[in-house]
DNA sequence: AATCAGAATGAGAATTGTTTTCAACAGCTA
DNA sequence: TAGCTGTTGAAAACAATTCTCATTCTGATT
């Protein structure tokens, strides 16, 4: 996605929650369009430099609020984040349970399709009303082993 | 499986760690059993009258390291935990957005299989090794809708 | 351009789930 | 019983995150 584009979009969804997109967000944007991968507030912190840490989680808690990011909770100490699905595309994790790096993969559009199917009818026999799905793999990536 | 087979299964998982399974220990399995679902600490405190706040945090790492219980952690406040899919059976998780709450689920076999495999493929592809798979569906449960 | 009201920022303090400390205790062995 | 080692409980320490508040920016209005 072009970045005139996606600043429109983010504009959109921000002025939907009443909310600015301003130049500490769009530093933060920028900075996970860069890297790609989720990250942590500290890397966040270490790779745009001049963010003060309280605004980096003020507004990373902003930015979830409108869709715009997603947070990633693992066992590792730190939260992770990168863009929402919506301006990258649907995809899972990879976690690595010896230093805790997280990698995006993707299923293919079979097996994905074949998931969504099992999950919806599970869902609808329990009454839940289905907004997401996080499927993780946890194991041992290629560094570490 | 019967509680006798369990302690004793138990026992010789936390002896493999020379941890002995202690009173408070046992208080704590007894009381992840009877809730059957994954329980927060403050549950935990609750449900389980006497134990102290510091043994049950340290315990449950302790089970945890052992492989007796599992930890979960989603976007609420509180990590949880439940037993062991070893004691148990595997199984994925619903999360409600609104109230916290996680509850157990299962695919049926064929799309476990098949997700299984594509899963197995993708690691292969990265020099992944697997320990786990972890599949949450993300909503709002029928209490809360 | 000047003004003003509301929103955002930055530095640090406060909060809070979790971990650690350490003195007292329990279980085991001889 | 005495001694050794692992465990417990209460409270202190810790650390990721959130909050406070004085200052600065934004952008609409005159
Ligand atoms: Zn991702
Ligand atoms: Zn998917
Ligand atoms: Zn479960
Ligand atoms: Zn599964």
């Amino acid at each position: 996605m072009a970045t005139d584009e996606l600043d429109d979009e983010i504009t959109t969804l921000l002025h939907q929650e009443d909310q600015r997109y301003t130049k500490g967000r769009r530093a933060l944007v920028a900075t996970l369009r860069a890297e790609g991968q989720p990250v942590t507030i500290p890397q966040i912190l270490d790779a745009s430099d001049g963010l003060a840490q309280s605004s980096v989680y003020r507004n990373l808690v902003v930015l979830e609020e409108a869709g715009v990011v997603t947070r990633i909770v693992t066992n590792d100490d730190f939260a992770r984040y990168e863009l929402a699905e919506q301006f990258t595309h649907h995809h899972h994790h990879l976690i690595c349970s010896s230093c805790g790096d997280v990698i995006d993969f993707s299923l293919d559009d079979q097996a994905e399709a074949g998931l969504d199917e099992a999950l919806n009818e599970i869902a609808e026999q329990v009454g839940f009303t289905v907004e997401a799905h996080r499927l993780d793999l946890v194991g041992t990536c290629a560094d570490c082993d």
